[in-house]
RNA sequence: GCGCCCGUAGCUCAGCAGGAUAGAGCACAGGAUUCCUAAUCCUGGGGUCGCAGGUUCGAAUCCUGCCGGGCGCACCA
């Protein structure tokens, strides 16, 4: 439950009585209404702004209205006290027993406390990763396929039906060079002395094997002829492997995408050409001639000449833009158009996609686009993943792409874990450049954040290891917690920490709205600091510990909340993908 | 030149759909261990939320302008 919206309705409910006896005016619009944690946990559990939204259109003093609304809620089963404060808030205090029921509601519902039906079932495509099949993933793929990933997870939570998807650009010039790359690498297979790597073919040892793999089925077929004879075959080959390497890249990460669409398909069925066609009928498509590029000398190559442009300009974009390149093959612009249209046909009236920063000004566009072929039915929208900056103990490790030190994702994986990159890689907003410390983010410190909640989540495993030896005869498994009866916790900090646990599926609500899956590490992280306070409680207070020697009721509440503790962040990990330790040794 | 993003404590960053006296961690200074994992916690100093206007009952948050930083800007992906 999500009290924030379960208070809003009980005020507008009451709103509605006050309107009904006439203390207020009737036919008020409510949808301004906010009800929110108050800044000061003193001041209440939740507070709302209602006396302050309606006061000037009910022709009413903020306090006055207030005063009403307070007086109706106080006579509320699940409110404890409301009062006026300040210039017009009323501040909600629950009801003790309302807080202890949300210990039995996280208890019950388990992990799956937080799910939400905000997404009302609407389909949502994610589309992340969606790097070109030219090699293995670095680091910087690997915090968009995160990114992407628990996004997709976090609307799924929030009740979205979520579609997760992978673009295969594999019909680029770029697969080309891939395809010489690997007849380069098969030609040294078969024994040729093929030296250094040539500028602007891929340097990577991983195109060894590809080569190896051709030299071994085919033998020395494909040496010596025209290009022409091998490239395709070359290509199809190497992509399969890219995309193979990929994936298994992909699982080691955790990610598994339930949608792979390749460029090459959609272009050999045509489908650039229609939306082209259909966008030409609608005369957003015509033959024009741009601008030479301002503010920086033009590249030497330049030269004013026509070319098919669609119209971008009149749906916000600065400029029209290309949809073919001077051979007349279509841009990579034409070929997402197509794509995006047919997410779009395929039932995506809502696209999300994660790209790199390097893609910023590519995103305008694109929405400018999408706007176009879904008749301003369809919304895209771009998460943008900055940089990884990968360090080693303060060290920037070098990046060179020359063979020998690229550091590849796999490699991270490898040496630190899967759950720790994907945690790491939401600590900063998508945004935001990101440093990546391969020995901070294995220390066991406060200072790594991986570690911190982890060890709130073993800590919580302990204590009911702990309280079995205890108390052998006391049952502790969720069944029974979920009845235990809670009403002895009514110190302050109990009933704090209850507040913070309530606060989750408002948390998973909002970080889905606004595509922010970092606010799931930063609430997991505020969870682990009250509990590890909470837990140091008992450090000079026996009495407020879980375990309370000769005393097994109340120490079967406390570990009933413990337990709810360990739940909310067992459900936020699990929207993370990461797995929760139950022993930190 | 144009567009997008950013500017919050010495450093790294939060700031939840505009709310009350702007928060954490690190660093710095002090303190807690006969006690469920001290791998943790507590206390303290530290701020003109880049600057100036505007909207609002109320602005770090929205709008405009300026200053400073980053990224992008025919065809490539």
């Amino acid at each position: 439950m999500n009290i924030y919206n379960y208070f809003s309705r009980v005020i507008e409910k009451e709103i509605e009585f006050l309107a009904s006896q006439n203390l207020v005016p009737a036919g008020l619009d409510l949808s301004r209404i906010s009800v929110e944690p108050p800044r000061d946990e003193a001041l209440g559990d939740l507070s709302t702004n209602a006396a302050m939204v309606l006061a000037k259109p009910a022709g009413m003093k903020p306090r006055d209205l207030g005063e009403a609304l307070a007086q109706r809620l106080n006579g509320h089963a699940d409110v404890a006290s409301a009062e006026v404060a300040g210039p017009g808030f009323v501040n909600l205090r629950l009801s003790t027993a309302f807080l202890h029921d949300r210990i039995h509601e996280i208890i019950r519902q388990g992990i799956d406390y937080g799910n939400s039906e905000i997404g009302e079932n609407r389909p949502v495509n994610v589309e992340y990763v969606s790097a070109n099949p030219t090699g293995p993933m670095h680091v910087g793929h690997g915090r968009g396929a995160v990114i992407g990933d628990v996004l997709a997870s976090l609307l799924a939570k929030a009740g979205f039906r979520i579609s997760r998807e992978y673009y295969i650009n594999d019909a680029g010039a770029q697969v080309d060079v891939l395809a010489r790359s690997a007849h380069l690498r098969y030609r040294e297979a078969l024994g040729e002395e093929i030296g250094e790597i040539p500028e602007g073919l891929y340097p990577g040892d991983y195109l060894k094997d590809v080569g190896a793999a051709i030299a071994d089925r085919d033998g020395d077929r494909w040496v010596g002829g025209d290009e022409a004879e091998w490239l395709p075959e070359f290509r199809a080959f190497s992509i399969d492997a890219m995309m193979a390497l990929i994936r298994s890249d992909l699982e080691a990460l955790g990610v598994a995408h339930a949608v792979f669409t390749s460029e090459r398909k959609l272009a050999e069925a045509g489908a650039i050409q229609r939306v082209v066609d259909e966008l030409k009928a609608r005369d957003l498509v015509y033959v024009g001639t741009l601008e030479p590029p301002k503010g920086k000398p033009p590249p030497e190559d330049w030269e004013a000449r026509p070319q098919l442009l669609f119209r971008a300009t009149k749906f916000g974009d600065d400029v029209d833009r290309p949809l073919q390149k001077s051979d007349q093959s279509w841009t990579y612009f034409a070929s997402d158009i197509a794509y995006h249209r047919d997410k779009f046909e395929r039932g995506f009236e809502t696209m999300v996609d994660v790209w790199g920063a390097d893609h910023k000004g590519y995103v305008k566009r694109l929405q400018a686009a999408v706007q176009a072929v879904t008749e301003g039915k369809g919304a895209l929208d771009v998460r943008l993943s900055n940089l990884v900056n990968l360090m080693d103990d303060g060290e920037p490790v070098k990046m060179s792409k020359r063979a020998g030190s690229f550091v590849t994702l796999r490699e991270v994986i490898d040496e630190v874990g899967r759950d720790v990159v994907r945690f790491i890689m939401l600590t900063r907003n998508n945004e935001a450049l990101l440093d990546f410390d391969l020995k901070k983010v294995t220390e066991q410190s406060r200072d790594n954040p991986v570690f911190y909640v982890q060890y709130a989540h073993a800590r919580i495993c302990s204590i009911l290891r702990n309280a079995s030896e205890a108390f052998p005869d006391l049952r502790l498994d969720d069944a029974t917690l979920a009845e235990t009866d809670v009403s002895v916790l009514t110190d302050e900090g109990e009933l704090s920490m209850v507040r913070r646990l309530a606060a989750w599926p408002r948390t998973v609500e909002n970080a889905a709205l606004s595509y922010e899956p970092h606010r799931i590490a930063f609430y997991l992280m505020d969870i682990a600091a009250a509990f590890h306070a909470f837990w140091n409680r008992g450090n000079d207070r026996e009495n407020l510990r879980f375990i309370v020697p000769g005393n097994a009721s109340l120490t079967q509440a406390r570990i009933a909340l413990a337990r709810a503790v360990a739940i909310v962040i067992a459900s936020g990990l699990s929207v993370m993908g990461v797995e929760p330790v139950e022993e930190m040794r």
